[in-house]
DNA sequence: GGCTTTCGTTGATGAATCGCAAATAAATCC
DNA sequence: GGATTTATTTGCGATTCATCAACGAAAGCC
């Protein structure tokens, strides 16, 4: 693929960024074409390069010592993943694995700290990234910690909706394939758990489902049962 | 109290920093004590300061919409606070309470891009704490996902008497007053569970407690129960 | 020193949800 | 198109843990 300026000036990373400093991060780079079930890096590889996502989706997750697998993150376009350095790691501290045929900018590790030192906005983005996945996190952790299972899922599949719905209708579709395995994954409960809320769901017209298929019917409705303390 | 180069030298921030770097922002920062019991900064107020903890204990904790409080983490000496600019936030997103006397450096935030911008090692300082934070929050989600209640608390006394321990005959001292309470909301659960636990283990000579005390007696043991999937 | 407040312990009960098992259904592979 | 693999659904029993309740003990306050 041709790297050019204009392509990639939606993204966050290059907006605020001068045109000779993008076309200098360009010659560096390298695109890659990712297909759905690749995996990007795994967990503990050394870390050799760092990434923007293009377009497509990946999940980042990881496994436990004891094997048992937690998403850490989806990333999306736009996204800078893969920046061990950023958190001072040779290597991976996870998997990124494509759900949807994607396309990813690399650049080779050892470029970073030199990329961080002549790019201030690349700096920025970089700190500003790490600091919204931090309060993600932290809103994570307050969830799984004060909230029961079904509260935690409604706020899973509204953060998905959000950040990668497609209108559908009146609802919204989740624009990858998705299991119930990973909604588990990501809320800390099991995929049995999950498909009861989701079925429970669907006969109240919430939402409805399908083999890895998901589509929010009723946004608001599942809004109020994440918010509410309880529901009359 | 007089801020002196050689004083801070020890903490991170600063070791790598040339004297003049860090004259330059000692002399701009306010050193204020805080006395146990009251807040440097509270959830949702705007952020004015940032700080660094020259010695004392914080902790730093938010409360959920329904009222439900969790503890973020603790703050040890040498670490920065309030960096609320870093994650691109006006406000302070938890309080910070101290638990024992306490001395922070302070500097007003309108200061934090400049210095950011000036000082090529507080960025990067700033750009490893902040990762380092999310390393721990994904470790904290993954042992709140997938692991039982008594080895999420054995792990956080673990970490609790590594960061903040203190040596005591055989065994190592939580060098603050804790609370079962504050166990519980560091490890999402309920102060009950965790006196259940604690008395269990008190029984097997692992710790022994008291009010606002905890002692850890067999670190070994402790580990063994956060570690292996089963003990025999 | 007595009173009040905060903190801790422990038992009993029940609800949430996990784990297991078995059946169904959709996609993939020759 | 049948066989195989991968997802999903659902029932049921087991278990963990939160909740309610009551009491005991330590620390702070006049």
């Amino acid at each position: 693929m041709k790297l050019d300026i204009s392509l990639v000036k939606k993204f966050a990373l290059f907006a605020e960024m001068a045109d000779g400093d993008i076309e200098a991060m360009l010659s560096h780079a390298v695109s890659r074409r990712i297909a759905a079930g690749d995996a990007v890096f795994e967990q503990g590889a050394p870390a050799t390069h760092f990434f923007l996502l293009l377009n497509g989706r990946l999940k980042v997750s990881q496994v436990t010592p004891q094997g048992q697998q937690i998403i850490v993150r989806m990333v999306n376009p736009g996204d800078l993943f893969g920046i061990a350095k950023a958190l001072q790691r040779s290597d991976y501290p996870g998997t990124a694995l494509c759900v949807s045929e994607a396309v990813a900018l690399c650049w080779p590790m050892e470029l970073w700290s030199q990329m961080i030192s002549q790019n201030p906005q690349l700096a920025a983005t970089a700190l500003t990234t790490i600091g919204q996945r931090l309060q993600e996190a932290h809103t994570r952790i307050r969830e799984i910690s004060t909230e029961e299972v079904e509260r935690r899922v409604a706020h899973a599949v509204l953060r998905l909706s959000e950040q990668a719905g497609r209108a559908e209708g009146a609802g919204v579709r989740i624009d990858f394939p998705i299991t119930r395995q990973d909604i588990a994954e990501m809320t800390g409960t099991t995929l049995h758990t999950v498909s009861r809320i989701l079925s429970a769901w669907e006969g109240r017209g919430l939402v409805s489902g399908g083999r890895q298929k998901l589509l929010v019917r009723d946004v608001a409705g599942l809004k109020a049962l994440a918010e509410n303390e309880k529901m009359g």
